[in-house]
DNA sequence: TTTCATATGTCAACCGGTTGACATATATTT
DNA sequence: AAATATATGTCAACCGGTTGACATATGAAA
């Protein structure tokens, strides 16, 4: 049977109040008290029990984290960094990989209010799923515009749009393309298409967007198929841009001489793996920190006021698919 | 102010007993009394807390995940089949990166305790660690020898290592290197080492192993200068693997003609950032539902007598750089 | 000597929900 | 008519820990 408070006072020869004293550091406590307090913890190998805590203090230390997978290199290390962050703050991460479906994100969001978190990170499916707004419970979006109240951490995907774009074309590129995912999504990652459409107008360029949801292969297909003469591909993902590099080699392009690639988000796994690729590179560790500061904040009503938009600067990586 | 059982009975006009019922489905109730207190719980927004809950039934339905990092492909998806598979049936995951740092992974073990965890599935660094052994709570190993008592799932190391190792010679190669971990973990992937030795001492072929521990990059230099004439190398791991090919075209090396390179892990992500690459494919979806099955049968105490090592079949997946 | 500080104990209410025992009333079955 | 089932209410104890109020005893400072 675990031990409980009684049972370490019963051991150290005190009363439960003054073992709580003890753990809580509250009230007078004499030092041979708090030794034998300690050791008797340590004999019974006794932990306090959170659960009970929290009932009392109102408070669990849970952060509640939803998005897609854990699978995908950028969400990967997005919520490795959100976890590390929010470890080193004495706070907890509920994993939940929506998969991009409202049914699961609904679910997920019906556990975490259950479970009493203490806040939430999202950035997964958003649109149908109005829950979000959620009274008094902070959450906070991450490439994701969840709600009129809600706050968004991002990368300045505008400018990284803009930087790509202009790359692809400073290189002589004039059939450039832009792969997306879908726009229905409301997300700033729509602003990476908005910054190509500008961009390829500003320099009397055609601007045409192709939409992914699930099956890349196929649209990235379709795509050479119906534009054989394309010459340069902006897609903003980097495992879209691998596919696009595997798609055009298969159809004997030369890359960068005949046909330039680049993505977007170069994550460590996709540095690791695919070094040739040149991307834009979101800075995900900032993405966390801020995050988790806006979080915070809003969980220990400081920030009220906190700002609904942060956009993180971008970085661009130029290697040898350009 | 959050609402509870009581201002779900007062809205709903009936007792509180009467609503705990209700949510409990338990003794008689009548359709429409039902009926009114789920308008009430909906009215209300009211969720049930389970931290009150599982106070009272001394269950928590949280599963402590411990591993390295979210940002590796293998764990990344892993973690994501895990956390998929213990959702759908009920549980929850509380996530812990330990970074293979012994500190932080006994910081974890002692808050999944503290948050009266029903179980944990560790994957991360173990030696030195001798605190898996925890009395009454369930804990599953994955690719680790966490202690005596507690089951472990993997992939069949072994015969991976001699597929992999086989299908080099078979190819021709004759000077073969092995790029492990550290072998003083003590995990299964140590089979993989095994394995090779044995092969290449079957076909009468020296056997050479480095290891490496963090920096990989100055491990996979020091072996090209080192062993110059090497044509075969079998990494343990695809990131290992995929900075080898990276190194070998730097030094001139054709491959596979001149050179030949083979992994380990055949995650999703490497599948797609580098599917060139020959691998041994761990079955991770597999692992995980099996970790899962072992670690809930023990959560119920129905499986005192689980098979304490679990192997799982691989699959060599000849691509290009063989 | 008086006042204040230190140290520890007792007691009980609370956090939100669960649940068994028992009560009362009504309806159905034997 | 009697027994059983259905339906709902009251009450209180419990889950483990927190904490305030108050008590008692001892030691130190004013």
């Amino acid at each position: 049977m675990k031990p409980k408070i009684s049972d370490v006072a019963k051991v150290a020869g005190v009363s439960p109040t003054t073992v709580s004293r003890v753990l809580n550091n509250r009230g007078y406590i004499g030092e041979e008290t708090r030794k034998k307090v300690h050791e008797a913890m340590k004999q019974l190998n006794y932990f306090p029990n959170d659960v009970a805590r929290s009932l009392f203090i109102k408070k669990t230390f849970l952060i509640g984290v939803i998005f897609p997978t854990t699978t995908n290199p950028f969400y990967g290390q997005l919520i490795f960094h959100i976890e590390n962050i929010a470890a080193s703050l004495g706070y907890k991460v509920l994993l939940c990989n929506s998969q991009g479906q409202e049914d699961k994100e609904r679910s997920y969001l019906r556990m975490l209010q259950r479970n009493q978190v203490d806040g939430i990170i999202a950035g997964a499916h958003n649109r149908g799923v109005k829950e979000y707004d959620i009274p008094n419970l902070p959450v906070v979006g991450v490439d994701r515009y969840l709600s009129e109240n809600i706050p968004v951490v991002s990368s300045d995907n505008y400018d990284g749009g803009r930087q790509a774009t202009q790359l692809l074309i400073n290189k002589g590129c004039r059939n450039i393309i832009h792969i997306n995912g879908p726009s229905y999504l409301e997300t700033p990652a729509n602003l990476r298409r908005k910054a190509y459409e500008d961009v390829m107008k500003d320099n009397q360029l055609n601007p045409v967007t192709y939409e992914t949801e699930g099956d890349n292969q196929a649209v990235i297909k379709q795509l050479f198929d119906e534009i054989p003469l394309v010459d340069g591909i902006f897609a903003s993902d980097d495992l879209i841009a691998s596919a696009v590099i595997r798609e055009a080699k298969l159809r004997g392009r030369n890359i960068p001489a005949d046909f330039k690639v680049i993505g977007y988000d170069g994550t460590e796994t996709t540095r690791l793996l695919l070094p040739e690729l040149s991307t834009i590179q979101q800075p995900i560790r900032e993405i966390a920190e801020k995050t988790i500061e806006i979080l915070i904040k809003e969980i220990n009503e400081e920030g009220d006021d906190s700002q609904m938009e942060t956009i993180l600067p971008v970085r661009l990586i130029e290697s040898e698919t350009t």
